[in-house]
RNA sequence: CGGGAUGUAGCGUAGUCCGGUUUAUCGCGCCUGCUUUGGGAGCAGGAGGUCGCAGGUUCGAAUCCUGCCAUCCCGACCA
């Protein structure tokens, strides 16, 4: 590719509102364009780092033998209520106006609804499908460029099985296929337990990349044997011991004191274990025969409630509105407890910490006291201990044996398996052997296109620019004909140029005649092709040309014929 | 949706507090000519603006007031 006819809009100073590396590197590289928040125009350049990606997606995915489909990205309102997930993402659907029709968020209703007349047999099964495809999410705050888009590129692939046994092979053949094509990306990445988003099912792994712009908060042990995104990092729990005083409680009058933190200044005291901080949560009904269930956590003052481990616990379980907080209670924020509530569907959990623990404090349900002495054992029936906290930085892996590390990871992949929420839901039934009718089981996986080459920038680049290599560097060769209006130059970086392509090689070739050397060189940098041929009128009073690496700035000056010959041993230390 | 900030040419910006020699500043980029060619060239000339939008105050508004819109950051949210 000639680079004066190749439009790469490269940009000497950083757009304003680009903050993080790859954004800013992309926008000056001239791979991307923003439309409006969220939504970019990809260009040439980037345009085919992000081919080159859905190419090894696409081999890995064809050689487990998953079939290629390409799914409309326009579907109906009525298949979305089938599942009951217009509701479910609300606002972060994109609705059309002016018919019923929603642009996807994603595609498990409409392949469950191809699967569904088809996949009526377990002599049908297993399947594999999938798809590379734009995808509409209205998300509320786009950031980092294309890290967090509301129209981008997402491989989705689904597993059809008629037994779990065949969905853990499906995941595990999906599994070791994230593994191959992350590896081929030249992603240094590491795979973490997740939280399988109230959406059913049981296994999930996302696949992460670490970097101080990501969005994940990640737990990951020092021996490198754990790593969990926070929504479900356990750690070695340390109780609350029991002193066994047998203190009967007593309510006690605390003005203006809302937070733990001003509770434990008011009793002057440092410890905030047994100070049990309260909140209420309301779980919707999930029948029509139901009825609104609330919910009480109390975990240590130092703690905070994992509202994701929650969600697994109770399904579609939220805060509570601070008015239904007072008509629960009796009493706002900051001054409720387990003992005393008004309301008797409360169900207590506290924290697998607070077990049987006793002398709590905590508040009385009525504003300005708290109560004294509390002992769950004795004081609180019906309680249930689960692990509702969120681990911290430091903790204990649970085996006692590590200590873990929090830190920020860009997700680039997830997979899971669904089970067989979707097939009930819509209806997508196959006959087994003995001719008895079971749900399809089903697993979802996802990649996300543009996070990949934005993940590969955060971890390859420099003060120049991006860094390529291996498989997703949208060149392999930067051929700069340093000044072609030299005619011996411009003959000899020609040459160059057309032995280079009927090699076979990659090669975007700097032919420019109207820009200075600096410009190039620049360029060139900040484009971050991996090995750079350079040709001019210097280099060819000895007959030779340079190559040069961009990844450590090595150079080496030879013959052309040599340099040529020797590539494919210059292209193995790339 | 809460909090913060910003909006001036393709990009980056000065001016805004304290309204008036402002014909809106400067750099990059762009156009023309000449020179230049190993790290974002030099000289000379030139084009390019509803100062985000709408209203208001005023003799006079980029500047003050009100409303709206957009973009970014932090948080909430994000199977």
């Amino acid at each position: 590719m000639k680079l004066s006819n190749f439009f790469i809009p490269t940009l000497k100073e950083t757009p304003s509102d680009a903050v993080i590396p790859s954004h800013v590197l992309m926008l000056r590289a001239g791979m991307i364009k923003q439309l409006t928040a969220g939504v970019y125009s990809y260009l040439p350049l980037g345009l085919r780092v992000f081919r080159k990606i859905e190419g090894i997606v696409r081999e890995e995915m064809n050689r487990i033998g998953c079939n290629e489909f390409l799914l409309p990205a326009l579907s109906p309102n009525e298949l979305w209520q089938e599942s009951g997930r217009l509701d479910f993402y609300g606002d972060d659907i994109f609705r059309i106006k002016n018919r019923e029709l929603v642009l996807a968020p994603t595609h498990e209703e409409v392949f469950t609804s191809i699967a569904k007349p088809s996949l009526v047999s377990y002599r049908n099964l297993p399947q594999m499908w999938y798809q590379i495809q734009t995808k509409f999410r209205n998300e509320p705050r786009p950031r980092g460029g294309v890290l967090r888009a509301r129209q981008f590129t997402m491989k989705d692939a689904y597993s059809f099985d008629s037994s779990w046994e065949g969905l853990d092979r499906s995941y595990n053949l999906q599994r070791e296929a994230y593994i191959r094509i992350f590896t081929r990306c030249g992603l240094k990445f590491f795979s973490v337990t997740a939280f399988n988003g109230g959406m059913g099912g049981n296994e999930s792994e996302e696949f992460m990349v670490e970097s101080q712009f990501g969005e994940d908060m990640v737990m990951i042990s020092e021996d490198g044997s754990y790593a969990a995104n926070i929504e479900v990092a356990v750690s070695e729990s340390v109780h609350v011991a029991r002193v066994g005083s047998n203190l009967m409680h007593e309510k006690f009058h605390t003005p203006g004191v809302k937070s733990i933190e001003e509770l434990a200044e008011f009793l002057g005291i440092t410890d905030k274990s047994r100070l049990a901080k309260s909140r209420m949560f309301v779980v919707p009904p999930s029948g029509e025969a139901e009825k609104e269930k609330y919910v009480l956590t109390l975990v240590c003052g130092d703690d905070e409630v994992n509202e994701a481990k929650l969600f697994n616990i109770f399904p579609n379980i939220r805060p509570a509105h601070p008015d239904e907080l007072k008509s629960i209670t009796g009493a706002d924020a900051g001054s409720i407890g387990p003992l005393g509530l008004k309301s008797s569907d409360v169900i207590i959990t506290a924290d697998i910490r607070l077990k049987d623990a006793d002398e709590l404090i905590s508040g009385a349900n009525e504003n300005d006291y708290h109560i004294r002495n509390i002992d769950l054992k004795r004081d609180v029936d019906g309680i249930r201990y689960e692990d509702i906290r969120v681990v911290k930085h430091g903790e204990k892996t649970i085996d006692g044996k590590s200590t873990l590390r929090e830190s920020r990871a860009i997700e680039v992949g997830h997979i899971f398996k669904l089970g067989t929420v979707f097939a009930e839901r819509l209806g997508a039934y196959f006959l087994d052997e003995k001719g008895e009718q079971h749900p399809l089981i089903m697993g979802s996986y996802g990649i996300g296109i543009e996070r990949i080459a934005a993940a590969f920038i955060e971890q390859n680049h420099d003060k120049d620019g991006i860094t390529w290599s291996g498989e997703i560097s949208p060149f392999l060769i930067n051929l700069i004909s340093v000044n072609p209006r030299s005619e011996k130059v411009k003959a000899e970086s020609d040459r160059v140029y057309s032995e280079l392509l009927s090699g076979g090689y990659e090669v975007l070739y700097d032919d420019r005649e109207d820009v200075s050397p600096g410009v190039k060189f620049k360029d060139a940098d900040l484009i971050g092709i991996p090995l750079h041929i350079i040709v001019s009128e210097k280099n060819l009073q000895n007959n030779e040309i340079e190559v040069k690496f961009r990844k450590n700035g090595q150079r080496e000056k030879l013959n052309s014929d040599e340099i040529i010959n020797r590539l494919p041993n210059f292209l193995k230390n790339i």
